[in-house]
DNA sequence: GTAATTGCTAAACCTCACTTTAGGTCAAGC
DNA sequence: GCTTGACCTAAAGTGAGGTTTAGCAATTAC
């Protein structure tokens, strides 16, 4: 009788930790139902719903970006290939203005190196910082990160 | 009479809110003196440290990663262009890893775009990805992540 | 049938990069 | 000399993206 995936077992096939599944069920990401035990109940087609999570985070998504293209997916049914296909698409055109800006910062950087300037007047490398100071509180997250701690 | 500069007249030439300041000065990526009065005095060239590290931020760096590159000057004397020079280039090499890194995802990702899989199986995307679920607690800093660490 | 595992909720805690608040001190203008 | 503004500290709050803990309930294995 297979009436769906149990977290730990979605937890075990994804390599997310349970906490994480609860917690994008928290965030709208994924919706399980019930059994009568009141345990969550996973189908298989939200495998491939959390594995877009995780690709889309590693692209740099944030969770309600992310959320917000899961929601263009068909409501009454199992999405379909062609769903999924549209959806990366997206994708690809975000990550390539990603590449973009850092590409532009870096030609930036270069012109900067031979100078050694760095300095708050005439540094080409500063009208970006100029826009990124008028985000408001909280931290900005102006890129994907690199710990490597 | 030139004894330094305000914090207040900082933040107005770097457009960076006082507060900020502060903190970078409690992590330790700024070291400010007192006068008489126990206000904070700041060097010129805490000017170019200040813009150091919007930079920095903007390439995505962390504060400690920005505190160890500039724990790498000189101590006992302001720093020259060539210091500053030096700086500019691990930056360079930095920003060049992030390009390579989000470059090679796109590629992935437009070789999924045909087959629509997204699946756990035999997608190149999950290989990255399941370097990023090997990391410990707290929000996950996938993108840059530096293969070669 | 019972023990071990897994799952449940709610709330607290964590990092990062700050800001805000509260309650006071210092410095400058008139 | 007094008021206004800039500055001080310490502590709490913010928001993203979670984890950890505490105290139970359900499921599975033997």
């Amino acid at each position: 009788m297979n009436d769906g995936l149990s977290i730990g077992a979605l937890a075990k096939r994804t390599g997310l930790a349970v906490s994480a599944i609860r917690y994008y069920e928290a965030q709208g990401l994924i919706a399980p139902w019930r059994n009568a035990g009141g345990q969550r109940r996973f189908d298989r087609a939200d495998l491939r719903r959390l594995s877009f999570i995780m690709i889309a985070q590693q692209f740099g998504f944030t969770l309600p970006q992310i959320k917000a293209e899961l929601d263009r997916l068909p409501g009454g049914r199992t999405p379909t290939k062609a769903d999924w296909t549209r959806i990366s698409e997206g994708f690809r055109e975000a990550l390539d203005a990603r590449i973009a800006t850092l590409t532009r910062l870096r030609d930036n950087l270069d012109g900067c190196i031979g100078c050694g300037c760095l300095s708050l007047e005439a540094c080409a490398l500063y009208n970006p910082v100029d826009r990124a100071g008028e985000k408001g509180p909280g931290p900005r997250y102006l890129m994907g990160d690199d710990p490597a701690a």
